[in-house]
DNA sequence: CTGATAGTAGACAGACCTGTCTGGTATCGT
DNA sequence: ACGATACCAGACAGGTCTGTCTACTATCAG
């Protein structure tokens, strides 16, 4: 019982939790509308799931393999190539219909403790964000990789937050603008 | 009855809203909570606000006006040092302890519906914002102020982000390179 | 065959949520 | 003096939340 372990049971519930905690909130979204959507039975929801907080630390786990294996599977060959490949898909995906902005960010405003399991898990995807960012940048032959990958994390911050905020047109050209600044 | 009049009673529970709201989140914090740390009588709350969504705008809409007085109370001559000024600002408090983010964007993250008041409420902000970015931009005679508006919402919106998730004396030390990079 | 595992449906407990209502007190303007 | 306003305390209704529990079915390994 319990665990990592797949069922398609528990992959529809995973699926339907990231759909509507992503379009709606966590808070604002309650298991048994979940195991509604999800077509799963109570008990089998917490036959895999010991309460509803792992849920969301499931959640956001998944999300992170998914954007862990978005970049592993882009076709650029250079750093640079990859970098802009990067900030390029965010911005697509930005300005795509139904974008609420970053899950973890947005999850992280629902959750204050930074102790807290979900917090920890927000912050070990930005912390490989962050050293993504940073090898790119190394490969590219920058020698101050560690300051600019810093950077990149504020332009990246301020893209999700602007995409889901203001007028994706305008976000889109700042970014492109400051992208540049930054890297050439 | 009603509306934005004020009163003792009201100036509490809009404080003490604050407070709870902005370090806890909006759904995580019940009326309940409120009322009775305010020392304010639930008829008295409902006097005062129609429902806890018109307490959340009222809780934007002062978030918002608070911000325009520190801005207004600045000692600084020139407009670049007041641009610099406010940044210097958002570090300061971002690096200070209690800091939990933006409250707007926080507070946007739990309201997915854009036609929303509370999400208008946060808009005409950030419009604002933007604004009071832009006509500092051009007080200090550059002819691309509109289009350096933007990027600074994007570092603005990168340094609350990162205060909040990441380690404040990094933010910091970038968001001063950032700055630097886009207005020198 | 048997026992473990995964699944269904749904009742239930106990807490918490928003919002209304009753009933009473105090202040203040006219 | 009197009516309106602002405040208090707290009960209440109706709903929703998480999490547990009962009872039953199907599958599969040993």
């Amino acid at each position: 019982m319990e665990g990592g372990r797949r069922s398609p049971a528990r992959d529809r519930v995973l699926e339907t939790a990231q759909r509507l905690f992503y379009a709606e909130g966590v808070h604002s979204v309650g298991i048994d509308r979940i195991i509604a959507e999800a077509g799963v039975a109570k008990a089998t929801f917490y036959h895999h799931f010991p309460s509803k907080d792992e849920l969301v630390r499931a959640f956001v786990t998944m999300q992170a393999s998914r954007q862990r294996a978005v970049v592993a599977a882009m076709r650029e060959e250079s750093p640079y190539e990859r970098l802009r490949g990067i900030f390029a898909y965010m911005c697509e995906f930005g300005a795509g219909p139904g974008y609420r902005g970053c899950p973890f960010v947005n999850t992280a405003a629902e959750y204050p403790d930074p102790a807290h399991p979900v917090r920890q898990a927000i912050a070990e995807h930005r912390r490989w964000n962050r050293e993504l960012y940073r090898d790119l940048l190394a490969g590219d032959g920058r020698p101050d990789a560690e300051r600019l990958a810093d950077i990149l994390m504020l332009l990246r911050d301020g893209l999700v937050v602007g995409f889901d905020l203001d007028d994706p047109v305008t976000v889109r050209a700042s970014v492109q603008e400051a992208l540049t600044r930054v890297l050439d």
